[in-house]
DNA sequence: CGCCATTGTATCATTGTGGGACAATGGTAC
DNA sequence: GTACCATTGTCCCACAATGATACAATGGCG
């Protein structure tokens, strides 16, 4: 099965998937202080949009959710969470989709049920950002990270999308061990800090931070760092789940 | 339009609906010291079941879901939240749709998409439990309230549904304001103390949970009632959201 | 008319959090 | 080599939130 099968597909043979679904996947990435996002272009198009594919007859959603988020990001074992299914009666633009299609030179009628209206289930990806390689696939310019403040206006109601995934990404805080996912396997005890600060979008005290974090009984120390830069080198960490009980 | 078209419909005239979609709603009431949730039964089966939909090509998601719950309880106004969508590949089993379908004596094509997998995406409501009259249509025997701990068994995924349901509402205690929803326009203290116990499963000190409630300065007492019972006699409150700035 | 379960409130201990003090560290500049 | 200094690890204090108990007020009931 090639990835970019899973594009074409639902237009050329509708009878595999599962009409009028769809999924649509925001990919966070954490890295310069900066929470991103994976988008994707359509080639001979401006339009961004996020990842998103359909569910296939034999695959259960999350199964899917799983395939599209391989396909496009190249990563296994992915932190993946379903949070909130978008249902607006003209959520999906007709006119823009065609636009689309046109461009990739696909033929769609507007017969077909992927003309049609969509209700789009919206899942959230945690992935460390080193790890990505962005897939683009035949139909795909680009497939690259940017950065959550800058994104590009996005085709159809994915601004709305991205905005829910991280509002819900925030009040999970507390239970989503979001660093085991956005992290480096090992880093210091400043970029956990940043990083929560970056979701939550504003600033935590250091001391208290340190104190919590620790209290939690999740991190593990490793060996000293031996910093590029200058001044105290701080200690690594490493997520050790074994040790909360 | 007829409360009863929405059942036949999506199996009469296929058109008029979203394919592969569904809603299942959980309507929770509070009675008795006890959770609600509000089930219906098939003509001529013995199968209970959520009461559920379709979505109309003209319907918003969350508009489909407010008219299924008018449908089927009989109110305005009504609090509700979107949960989670449930997309299991096997989740809805044919053998036990094809018998409802025939104790109906409904004709089901196997072609139809109303015979083939379905999405469903889990609402819950929170009524007030004396404000709703069950509203079972011609395709329904009974429409009928159930202890949380005494539901029948469900058809298709239902139990897992109504499990997730609560779930999701105790951890959204917080910020949902259940009271609000769930009892009455005055209540006691004690009432909504037990609600609180109740949905969360376990006992809460009496004089905190006072503390707190009071503290939040949503409630707002009204006079003292006239308790039937002996010992005395407990303020009445009521919400007041106003109050909260 | 006193009993007593229930209710409203005050009080104390414990824990959690905001905020700052301070010593240790380890490259950098000289 | 040495003084410097931003960063880091830790401790401490003040105050808020919460767990738990004590106690007075109430109001039907016998």
């Amino acid at each position: 099965m090639r990835p970019e099968e899973t594009f074409t597909e639902p237009a050329t043979e509708p009878d595999k998937f599962l009409p009028s679904v769809s999924i649509d996947c925001v990919i966070f990435g954490f890295h310069d202080q900066q929470i991103k996002v994976l988008l994707i272009n359509f080639k001979n198009t401006d339009i961004w949009a996020l990842p998103g594919g359909y569910i296939r007859l034999e695959e259960n959603m999350d199964e899917a959710a799983t395939r599209i988020l391989r396909e496009r990001a190249s990563v296994e074992d992915i932190y993946l969470e379903q949070f909130y299914t978008f249902g607006h009666r003209e959520r999906v633009c007709r006119d823009l989709q065609q636009r689309i299609f046109d461009a990739l030179n696909i033929p769609l009628s507007p017969d077909a049920w992927i003309s049609q209206r969509f209700v789009s289930v919206g899942y959230y990806a945690l992935v460390d950002f080193s790890k990505v390689i962005p897939n683009p696939d035949e139909h795909l310019q680009v497939c690259t990270w940017f950065g959550f403040d800058e994104l590009p206006p996005l085709a159809f109601d994915h601004s709305e999308i991205v905005q829910k995934a991280l509002s819900t990404l925030q009040a999970r805080l507390d239970h989503n061990i979001v660093g085991l996912n956005l992290l480096p396997d090992t880093f210091t005890m400043a970029e956990l800090q940043s990083l929560y600060e970056t979701i939550l979008g504003k600033k935590l005290l250091r001391t208290n931070f340190q104190r919590k974090m620790l209290g939690m009984e999740i991190l593990e120390r490793v060996e000293k760092r031996f910093s590029g830069r200058a001044h105290k080198a701080p200690y690594l960490y490493r997520f050790n789940l074994s040790r909360a009980e």
